[in-house]
DNA sequence: GCTAAAAGCGACTTGATGTTGCTTTTAGTG
DNA sequence: CACTAAAAGCAACATCAAGTCGCTTTTAGC
């Protein structure tokens, strides 16, 4: 009996050349024509190898999304709930552009519904982000520049606009935008008390 | 030759039967998981007449959509900026909310990047609902309630995010919720100048 | 009631999806 | 370095849904 795989060796290149493949043909093609075979041939496979691995479109996606899951998104701290906002927005924006994310993010849309799987792991998603990116808002709080507000709302109000412009209305998303929806959601934030 | 079809005709009949079971289909099973024949059978009606007549998933759900296009939707006036947002994006969500509607949105977002006919609709469909909707916010600043700014951007920063719960998050939209974002973008709006 | 169009019907073709048994390659162990 | 078990390659096959075709039956409009 083999021993444990080595991270280069030919099982993990398939893996590798497969999952990559997965989001591509994703991207290229779109969840409702995504096609096993495609994948494999795409990553210079076969396709028997693919479906003994994976079995399922659902389950292949599954793994390939993970694979990246862990990519790191850094929290901007300028020291300005302003510089901040915006340097979310633009990172959030920018990194839904790509066409592999916006792809992933389209199909997680159009299947949530159907899918526990997926609704779960949306879910899940967007508690973590959501929260994270509320330390942002929670900074300027302790630092008396806002008065206290559910941090998570803020995230929700300056990047709910920009990303239904993306996946709903296809409208154009500028930098002009993207000051102009933070500086409507700062003004309209509450002022901290005076004293203290 | 026959002349003009009769509105109550076997035609019409078998017509709205088979644009209705889409429809239901699409909200059941969702865009990928939709057949012609599965609607035929949802319908009571014999495949080859889906097929004859329209011969594809896509322009099924075209005519089944269009169909159903022109439902009202009524223009809020209360004299008060604040309340015809509240009803404007409560009307909106309430739509949303329709299996249905819900069903042709998430399609919509899956299939824009890869379906040119699909995503010409939707930004037609969607500049034409802007605009309309931004009547209310040209009101308020005829009226003097607010200075002028882009009604456009006004819509889109109120339902921006309730739209974003639903397709996106999944968060549940509540009443709280509808009115915290109005009254966030409410605050945020440029005040008018004293004079005229 | 006559007729052309539309719907019904089942058989058929086709192509994609997924499976199986077997061979070949590769990675890890003694 | 040779041995072995796992993983990948391969081709043939089974399955099944998608879509087509020729024909019959129904229905709407004259």
């Amino acid at each position: 009996m083999a021993g444990a795989p080595r991270p280069g060796g030919r099982s993990a290149k398939v893996r590798a050349a497969v999952l990559s493949a997965a989001l591509a043909e994703l991207a290229e093609s779109g969840y409702h024509a995504l096609s096993l075979d495609g994948v494999a041939r795409r990553a210079g496979v076969h396709k028997t190898t693919v479906y003994r691995r994976w079995g399922t479109r659902e389950a292949l996606l599954f793994d390939a999304i993970n694979a990246r899951a862990d990519e790191y998104v850094p929290i901007p701290d300028n020291g300005s709930l302003r510089a901040d906002l915006l340097d979310l927005t633009r990172d959030a924006i920018t990194n839904l552009s790509t066409p592999h994310v916006q792809a992933v993010a389209r199909s997680a849309v159009a299947l949530a519904p159907y899918d526990a799987a997926v609704a779960t792991t949306n879910t899940a998603f967007w508690t973590e982000r959501l929260a994270v990116d509320g330390i942002v808002v929670e900074r300027a709080i302790s630092r008396g520049e806002i008065a206290p507000t559910d941090p998570t709302e803020v995230i929700e109000a300056v990047i709910g606009p920009a990303y239904m412009r993306v996946l709903v209305t296809g409208r154009p998303v500028t930098e002009e935008f993207l000051a102009a929806t933070v500086d409507r959601v700062l003004s309209g934030l509450p002022k901290p008390a005076k004293d203290v």
